[in-house]
DNA sequence: TTCATATACAACCATTTGGTTGTATATTAT
DNA sequence: ATAATATACAACCAAATGGTTGTATATGAA
């Protein structure tokens, strides 16, 4: 269900929006219970103003929303795009192991075709990460 | 099979290396096949130093590796860092929607406890992402 | 040996980033 | 009405980023 395809900027901005330690701590945060920006900001050992512009940077990668209530702005984060960078990614995945499928494929036809068997090469195995 | 814990720093480094289109682009390439320096420089209307410093910031960050052959330095991918930082993305995902599992089971003692059966309340759902 | 190729790396520059403080505005509480 | 709270935003600064050009070094080819 991809409702459009993302730029290279706005990728490049999300990748960049969670590359700071306290951003993901706010989009982990924010993911586990909504929070105004001054409930966050009392977390963190820097000012207001920075974590407002953590909070902006989040906001324009798309990664969390701000609703108005009253005096405050609730941060909550936004689960649609973090699904889609993970996707990304796990295509980089996919990528890899159909690489490693086709040079397995490779060895395979190369010991059919052109030298005999080797024990080697009939149990091809790359390694593939699991959990 | 977790080999140790990233720090904030390494996660950092990771986020930040694939915060660039063209970095992207030479990990997609070098999964799908290795390639030398010069050879991926080839490819981007930028000066071959400038490829080198993307390629030195993908391998500073562990995404990429890069070996020696001959007079050229052959940079291939390497899918255990991409594979940790997708996890974390899933660890997001994951948090986010057990938290919708517990707003919706809130939802479901209330009904029951304080408040007569409420038609909304009984079917409560919350938005999940899906493929 | 000499030439071309592949890389390394330093120096420089403009822009962005991540923080600060200070000031202004809107909302709630007394 | 006044004070306290929550946010917005500008101006400033040091450091990092993403590019450049130039120079040096190592390897392969003729």
């Amino acid at each position: 269900m991809v409702v459009y395809e993302l730029t290279d900027s706005e990728v490049d901005a999300m990748f960049r929006a969670l590359a700071d330690a306290t951003r993901r701590d706010i989009v982990n945060r924010v993911l586990h219970e909504n929070a105004s920006v001054s409930r966050l900001a009392e977390r963190y050992d820097m000012s207001f103003a920075a974590v407002q512009k953590h909070v902006a940077v989040l906001q324009a990668a798309g990664l969390v929303t701000k609703s108005r209530r009253g005096r405050e702005q609730i941060v909550s984060g936004n689960l649609a795009s973090i699904h889609h960078i993970q996707k990304l990614l796990s295509h980089f995945e996919t990528v890899w192991k159909q690489r490693a499928l086709q040079m397995a494929e490779v060895l395979r036809d190369d010991a059919t075709t052109e030298a005999p068997p080797n024990p080697a090469s009939s149990g091809a195995r790359v390694d593939i990460p699991h959990d």
